[in-house]
DNA sequence: TTATAATCGTTGCAAATGCATCGATGTCAA
DNA sequence: TTGACATCGATGCATTTGCAACGATTATAA
């Protein structure tokens, strides 16, 4: 594996000239959609390998049960709303972690359509064992950045605001 | 386990004692490796919908395709390789293109377990109308970054560079 | 009130995904 | 040349995912 052969020398000897117009100068390298979604895959599997394997949780149980211990009482509808998270794979990530016994639900009093989600005791103590993993993490990515941090920060609030979000 | 009716809340009246010490103090919000992964996901959902509404093409698909119309003859090793792609997903992305008449497969004969991916001329018409809403969209990005697009850029290499992972 | 619509969480189902493995092919050392 | 090992692309399989329902509950209007 030291030696991953190169691409190939392009013969093109034959089929070359058929290329088109336009399909030869577009180049994915600076198209920022694809550049970010290949950061981020990189940076969400460097950590999830370690949730995985040391803890056994996966990327979607992680961010449900940060938001639950950070939040208090936390309903599905509120993890789908405030990650980019379908509520079908938030309603299953917190069913996986009640079966666990690392989450707890009970019915919201004041509308019986809403969970409540809460850590147990179990929930609690992993989250004091997966917490320090993920700022360990966060300060090597820091280290990365170095002072790129702030702008980098920057760039991701203003890649994500709406286009069009009627400027009114 | 049809069922899932299940109502477990064991004893355990209440929470009790609930707020615990460590699981109160992390913010998802500052959390890069999230914030990254939310943002990702936002910029390709926008794309991915108008390729799959307009032109009925998956991300992985069009990551083939376009890995294809630039680099001439290309082996799925080769986007494998180039992208954060698992071999099985570029592999199947260029059947389904292949089957809908969009690719063609050859052998390498220097190497016949390699396979030469290429685009038919059905293929090339659509990257022709393709192409033109991946650059549109990636001006939209760049008026969204505007003049932090270069320390943005500078960032995504940053972060993604891999310290000294020990190769294992 | 009663009827209608909206919202929440769950689940059935088909498609997509990741992983391990396979057969075919190629490389390299002895 | 031979035999052991590596690599490529495909695929079987179990799991995960997205989407569209559904039942239960609440909100709104008549």
């Amino acid at each position: 594996m030291t030696a991953p052969r190169n691409t190939p020398p392009p013969p093109a000897a034959d089929l070359g000239k058929a290329s088109a117009a336009a399909s030869q100068s577009f180049d994915l390298a600076g198209f920022t959609a694809y550049r970010l979604a290949v950061a981020a895959q990189s940076l969400s599997e460097e950590l999830a390998r370690q949730y995985r394997d040391r803890f056994g949780i996966s990327i979607p149980d992680w961010r449900v049960l940060v938001h639950v211990s950070t939040g208090g009482d936390i309903s599905v509808r509120d993890i789908e709303a405030r990650v980019a998270m379908e509520k079908s794979k938030a309603s299953r990530a917190a069913s996986r972690l009640v079966a666990r016994g690392l989450l707890q639900k009970h019915v919201n009093d004041t509308d019986r359509r809403l969970v409540r989600l809460s850590l147990t005791p179990e929930g609690k103590a992993l989250m004091d064992a997966l917490l320090p993993v993920a700022e360990t993490y966060q300060r090597e990515i820091d280290a990365r950045l170095g002072p790129l941090k702030e702008a980098f920060e920057a760039a991701l609030d203003a890649v994500v605001a709406a286009p069009e979000t009627a400027p009114r």
